[in-house]
DNA sequence: GTATTAACGATTATAGATAATTTTGACAAG
DNA sequence: CTTGTCAAAATTATCTATAATCGTTAATAC
């Protein structure tokens, strides 16, 4: 499978690499919402057979990226603000369970690494880089979530959480994303006192704030 | 399709039925955990192809009854005394953020349709039937959840409800199966009195009781 | 003109066969 | 007795082909 000049050539694509494929259409809206996505195209634009393209569709349905419907096929999710505001319902509550339990068991270490993460998102607002922040804020709030140790937690956690990709890049112009930046602080203080009430009290502003924003775009 | 005596006979079974037989098969513990679960077996067992059979054990998967490693096969999963309370930590918030919700928008349709599953759930425990008062249980559960009307809530709560099922019977005689049903109660009256604390108290007890039940086991 | 049905094309769902990967077990070397 | 190598067996992952289903359009009956 080496190539002569070192290049790795596959034989084939495996369905996780092509679930990957389709996501970027998705999230770079090469395909569009309410979009169909034909299992045999795909599968002859990859060069794959059918079987590989279904299972990744499947996945991305268990994701919340499609929609799919028997014998009649995939769709592309469209994501009305209902839909976002009802993900950040879920995500308020995931996190504060995560951070109820996190204040009370988070190690130095742990608390180190998230503050690296929040200052490389302020550094990343600083440098006008949305991608990098976005990446960030995402790898924030993971972190914390990871500090629960509780595994179906945070399984669910990101299956809340890939909703944002389509919408936040419609809205996220109409902030300062220093504001949204400096919202983590008192998010990471909570957890560095170890203070519950602190902590549900910042999970709920945080929440508050996106979801009151959000509601006034319309 | 249908043969001469009326019964039909169908060319072959889908995935959904399919998964459904060996969701059977892993709750009533045919299936033990940790067994494993091997395509070309069950495709065989239930004379159909390898394909259906596979997309069923992806489905379990995600539903939490399967563990699947790649190239390894599927095995039936363990679940430990962390996982179930886990799963009752992650409840618990899901539910708080339903109830939340629920006492703001409730109907008196809604609320009798919830007294009745109770009533229901009440008559199965003095009946001694412990599948029956599973069921209800379960169903009252649900449709607090439905009056949400948070479409991602209700899915997510699906798939962390599931993994009650193999560890249920395990400790559930050394309760009185009274006790679990007066509790649902103070659930009603919160919604009944569209008492926002009350409702969040009423959770917080039901699952506190639950979890420490729990932890008193082995 | 409208409603109902039949046939077609496109696509999903499953079947049957092949390729890729891991596991097992026998055997040899240390 | 342990470790390592190799081939065979078992199983997963994918491929190709076929069957089932849906949506549409055209034809027919009323």
């Amino acid at each position: 499978m080496v190539e002569p000049d070192g290049k790795l050539k596959k034989r084939t694509l495996y369905s996780d690499e092509i679930r990957e494929v389709i996501k970027q259409a998705i999230i770079s809206e090469e395909l569009k919402p309410g979009e169909r996505v034909v299992e045999t195209r795909w599968a002859k634009k990859l060069g794959v057979s059918q079987s590989p393209v279904r299972e990744a569709i499947r996945d991305l349905e268990m994701m919340g990226f499609i929609e799919n419907r028997p014998y009649q096929g995939a769709f592309v999710r469209k994501m009305d603000k209902k839909d976002v505001i009802d993900a950040y319902y879920v995500r308020e509550a995931l996190e504060m369970a995560a951070m109820r339990y996190a204040v009370e068991v988070i190690t130095d270490d742990q608390l180190e690494d998230i503050l690296n993460v929040m200052e490389e998102m302020k550094q990343a607002v600083k440098d006008g880089n949305f991608e990098l922040f976005v990446e960030k804020d995402s790898l924030f709030h993971e972190k914390i979530m990871q500090v629960s140790n509780n595994e179906l937690l945070i399984k669910l956690w990101n299956q809340c959480k890939i909703r944002e990709y389509t919408s936040i890049s419609a809205w996220i112009s109409d902030l300062t994303l220093e504001t949204l930046a400096e919202r983590h602080n008192s998010l990471y203080l909570a957890l560095k006192t170890k203070n519950k009430e602190m902590a549900i009290e910042a999970v709920t502003e945080h929440f508050e704030v996106l979801i009151e924003e959000m509601n006034n775009i319309s």
